[in-house]
DNA sequence: AAAGACGTGCAACTCTTGTGCATTAACAGG
DNA sequence: CCTGTTAATGCACAAGAGTTGCACGTCTTT
């Protein structure tokens, strides 16, 4: 808990109650978070509260906001040396129909495409449905 | 007009006069349109009725939807030779950041990616953002 | 301790999408 | 062409996620 608020302190966020908790929880899941499920878990807390904190730790970028194609947005921390750099940082994502979690595939990077002239590209947005190796496939 | 009517009802949709329009509507874009870009093209029309017949498309196979991350769904028509498989007729989409407009771009195919073990893909979906090639880049 | 900056809780709101139900239009069979 | 059945449309309303304004509380800095 200590090692979590040294991490903020120096990424310029204060460490306050709620945001040492919501930090603790993402990084001690292995999937996605959402807005909803934060507020599930902490009950106490209001939405708004964790609505900013993800804003807040998303603007520092110790967070990314991904789109799974569900309609719910999640929230995974970030990679240490991630800097979000398109063709080398940014990872695929993999949502499991199955169980409904989303979970970053950090190691799958989105491979080059090459557009058709006069396209110009900046970032990119790949996600796989199917079936998660936690979930039994048959 | 006459062959939109044909190929309608070829595809079991009644060829009312509002699907022709809305048809047609999208037949001449090159871009995929919104529920409200089709509120504003037909303010004759009620948001229901377009609603509806999207929907209608959609189940028929003669659009599909495209999630471009824009939180608005958009939808485009279907290449005649498309059964929406993976692997072969994924393609990927653009969104342009500066127009803000989102186009399929059904020659580029989403390439194949090699999932950690366990993981069964079914589905996929590749947006790439940037600027188009009907916007100046510089 | 005082002042200022920042975080939190509450309420209300926007925007998109979706649904129930009555009315109207299209189609098929005579 | 008329009629009954089925489907499409129009209207009202609602669910859900996301977002903002404002008052109040807490922390930091001087
Ligand atoms: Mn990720
Ligand atoms: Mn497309
Ligand atoms: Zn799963
Ligand atoms: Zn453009």
């Amino acid at each position: 808990m200590q090692e979590i608020e040294n991490f903020l302190v120096q990424k310029e966020i204060r460490p306050t109650a709620m945001r040492l908790l919501i930090y603790k929880f993402m990084a001690q899941k292995s999937v996605a978070s959402s807005l909803n499920e934060l507020e599930q878990a902490f009950e106490k807390s209001e939405r708004t509260t964790l609505y900013r904190t993800l804003k807040t730790f998303e603007k520092k970028a110790i967070v990314h906001r991904i789109d799974d194609g569900t309609g719910i947005a999640k929230f995974a921390l970030c990679e240490d040396t991630c800097n979000c750099e398109l063709g080398t940082d940014l990872h695929l994502h993999f949502h499991c129909t199955r169980c409904n979690e989303t979970q970053c595939l950090t190691e799958q990077k989105i491979p080059h495409v090459i557009l058709p002239k006069g396209f110009k590209a900046t970032d990119a947005n790949l996600v796989v449905k199917g079936i998660c190796n936690k979930c039994p496939s048959c």
